[in-house]
DNA sequence: ACAAAAGTGTTTTTTATACACCCATGC
DNA sequence: GCATGGGTGTATAAAAAACACTTTTGT
């Protein structure tokens, strides 16, 4: 894709220019169903800078390997999945962003594009987990971490709820088939508890056609058993133009 | 604020990872609203690669620059503006994006970190237009780009029309004051002729209340006056939580 | 007078919201 | 049998959409 405007030879003699090593961070999100908590992926730093300090997983770009490369590259190394679903989130690159970044290193610039991932919980197995240092963390326990990682998994945070209202993430981030009162929680605990009445969240789902009951029932302790559904893509494809197909 | 999180001495030792020049391009928005027409500002290159051919003005970042800097930078460079609004849009980064990255250009690679402007078409200056190879482009008539810039254009045209229906990007482009036809015109310009009745579209608006009549009225050729209005900024922040506030 | 553009009002349809209520299961 | 969660229906309020109509200007 891009490149850029150069106005070579004139004001810009090389010598001005910053050199760059290129970082990916990523924002992994997660919901625990069974528990209704929204968790996000974090690592152990086992380097300096900010050694021993809770981070988002990230790495640096290599020769030859493109940005999102880089991104699932990462997200192998900690985390086994199936499916999953990734987008770029932003690019911080300010100077002086990242202590590497020290007068005596050549002047080299970090910079940091983050990524935003969902996987599904149950299918989502940590690599060496305990071992080095890799860990669910609810949202809400999130400790300080590493760098300006708490902004980056914030801005994370918001584009999730973004999406929510207005795109089929969800079924990323749900098991294969899912009741309609785990879609329905998974919303209530990313958009806030009253975000809607369940009878009527419910009435505007099955309304938009795009989720098919596969017959099969579910009792999970008292009540009444629940019908499983699949979330159907071609027909989603067919009413995603309608204004406000979510929330 | 990001940085990286790296394996540092393990598999990654520093002969593996990419060196970057990084750019950013800019997708600069503007409306002329007497003649209903979205501009995009090109400039012609004066250098290899792709010389003299048009593209997004962009520009390297150079040492201890921040990329929201460069954008201000180039934007400075080509064009006068009194209000401006601008956000970081993508970051395009793929290897073999960029001519210069051949083989004998010891692997330097080229990032592209886009951002999108909007400006007031009445007062933005062009610096040497005609001298320099700078113009308004009507968006359909935007010819073939150098790199990958008309990829980025469009990016930046569909965040535009997104933009358009959940935030007041509008009044960013709008003189400061204009007419409500004025207003519709820019929404049917961008959105499509058929996205919402005059009359309706002109009722929501008025009842949201953060538009205000400044009482003066104006006539262009036949037909009634219009009453010019002002957007409040203030206004707006108290409904701007409320659901669709815009289309 | 009449066309053209601005601005107002009314009717109909659709969608959101708030509930009340029935159903199937575990204990 | 009754608490618990699943599922359905209805009545009301609020928006969206369609469109008819009035007002004020230029020619």
């Amino acid at each position: 894709m891009a490149a850029l405007v150069e106005k070579q030879g004139r004001a810009q003699d090389s010598s001005l220019l910053a050199d760059f090593k290129v970082g990916v961070d990523n924002v992994i999100f997660s919901v625990d169903t069974s528990q209704n908590r929204l968790l996000a992926l974090l690592v152990m730093r086992q380097d300096e800078p900010f050694l021993g300090q809770w981070s988002l997983p990230g790495t640096l770009v290599r020769r030859g390997e493109s940005l999102e490369d880089a991104a699932y590259r990462i997200l192998a190394e900690k985390i086994k999945v199936k499916n999953l679903y990734l987008e770029q989130l932003y690019t911080f690159g300010g100077p002086g962003r990242d202590p590497r970044e020290s007068p005596n290193s050549y002047g080299v610039r970090y910079l940091s594009v983050s990524y935003f991932a969902l996987v599904r919980f149950e299918e989502a197995d940590l690599i060496g987990s305990g071992l080095r240092g890799i860990a669910w963390y609810p949202l809400e326990k999130v400790p300080q971490l590493a760098f300006d990682h708490n902004q980056i998994l914030e801005y994370g945070y918001r584009r999730l709820r973004n999406k929510l209202e207005y795109s089929p993430v969800a079924f990323e981030v749900l098991p294969e088939v899912f009741t309609l009162s785990d879609l329905y929680q998974l919303y209530s605990t990313v958009l806030g508890e009253n975000f809607s009445d369940y009878s009527n969240f419910r009435t505007r789902l099955l309304k938009l056609g795009f989720l098919c009951d596969t017959g099969v029932k579910v009792s999970r302790g008292a009540g009444r058993p629940a019908s499983l559904y699949r979330f159907n893509a071609e027909a989603f494809a067919r009413v995603k133009d309608k204004p406000l197909v979510f929330i």
